[in-house]
DNA sequence: GATAAATCTGATGTATACATCATTAGCCTT
DNA sequence: AAGGCTAATGATGTATACATCAGATTTATC
């Protein structure tokens, strides 16, 4: 299918964002994009007018627009509702998942598990959304897989930079083990609650980042 | 504050298709409405774009841009979601509230309790908006407010039409009342569940209304 | 009468020019 | 030097013209 170039645009900015070559608090100058990309600023307009829906950027109205600077307080308030959407797509998982679908949560587990992948962040970190994203679609519930798909994107630029702690990857595999066990079991309520967990501790993980951070102030955020 | 010709546009459209003044399937056309507001294209087409991420609106590709058509099976799943939220809200205010706040909440529900409230359809709509609005601001969590009021938002062109069924407010606010005790007492499992109950039973409601659509084969949505 | 090529039309995306408004920077007055 | 007025700058919103593309329609041909 044929993308416009606002689409493109916005795609490469997201990107941009969320792979951390444009930071938060970063300013977005129209001109500026309009020339690096050779576009007017009509589609470059668009591109950003998603972005500020999406919240990756917001607008001071005539200072200019901005990568979003998530606020300490709001990036826990969003954790907490990842959480809680994560926590029913497991529950719901837990009582619908089919069988094709439990294959290929199993299968993602195993990589999650492999020695290999493990010692690779940016791996383990593939493997990671492979699993979540089949707990998303075997909830069966397509607009809660969208709705947690969204959100998550939007915390991406602050997740990366928490899989570094230590004994995470670790920590993480083995929750995945124990939420794998709940969903074939078919057990909702544990399902639910090792899932809200195990996404609550990312918060957790990434307060206490923060905290790091400011005391000693460096380690940019989103700098691999 | 300056609200671009944009801005008001999408409220507007926004307005007319909460409101059933046009309904699930109409054609948006952008000369028209350019031709209607007296504007050019091109703030339509930015009110349309934000309508599109919305979820309000949708465009068929080189066909139109219609308000959005949403399938049964979806309402069901955003219902699903509307659900959590609103229990969410409800086990955080439960946790949380402030004696102001719950002082507000008790008024809302009086007033939902008040008899000539409840013998006004519309009266009762809006202090059963009151009544919700109160407990997402009670969860203390922006975020999570901003996402229930969206999603609230996205149902209303098919939430409006199940109020009318049998009895459906004399429930409703016996739900109310139910909900309030369990946030005042700090009760937050009960709280949860009472809300997600109160909100899935409109899902309820509202499939067993389009069973009698289907059925009988009239009464068009959104008509009040 | 059916099918395929040519054309028409409407939808969409983009470029460009312009208008407006707020903030900033600079200048003037006191 | 402080205050405030004014011009300059930059951000933003809008109008308009144009280009392109896909679906719909017509026409031509068999």
């Amino acid at each position: 299918m044929k993308r416009s170039n606002a689409q493109k645009l916005k795609d490469a900015l997201e990107e941009d964002i969320i792979n951390g070559r444009l930071l938060p608090g970063d300013k977005l100058d129209h001109d500026a994009l309009a020339e690096k990309y050779n576009v007017s600023r009509t589609p470059i307009r668009e591109a950003v007018q998603q972005l500020v829906v999406s919240g990756l950027v917001i607008v001071k109205p005539k200072k200019g627009t901005f990568v979003a600077k998530v606020g300490f307080d709001q990036l826990i308030e969003m954790f907490e509702v990842m959480a809680e959407l994560e926590g029913m797509c497991g529950r719901l998982a837990a009582r619908r998942i089919q069988p094709s679908e439990l294959e290929r949560l199993r299968t993602a587990l195993e990589r999650c598990e492999d020695r290999d992948v493990m010692s690779d962040p940016d791996e383990y970190y593939y493997e990671n959304e492979e699993f979540h994203s089949c707990i998303y679609d075997a909830s069966h519930n397509g607009f809660l897989a969208s709705e947690a798909r969204q959100l998550k994107q939007r915390l991406k630029p602050y997740r990366r930079l928490q899989l570094q702690a230590r004994n995470r990857v670790s920590n993480s595999a083995a929750e995945h083990r124990r939420i794998y066990d709940a969903i074939a079991s078919g057990n909702e309520l544990e399902a639910e609650r090792a899932l809200k967990e195990h996404v609550l501790i990312q918060g957790t993980r990434f307060s206490d980042f923060v905290s790091q951070i400011r005391k000693f102030g460096h380690a940019t955020p989103a700098t691999a």
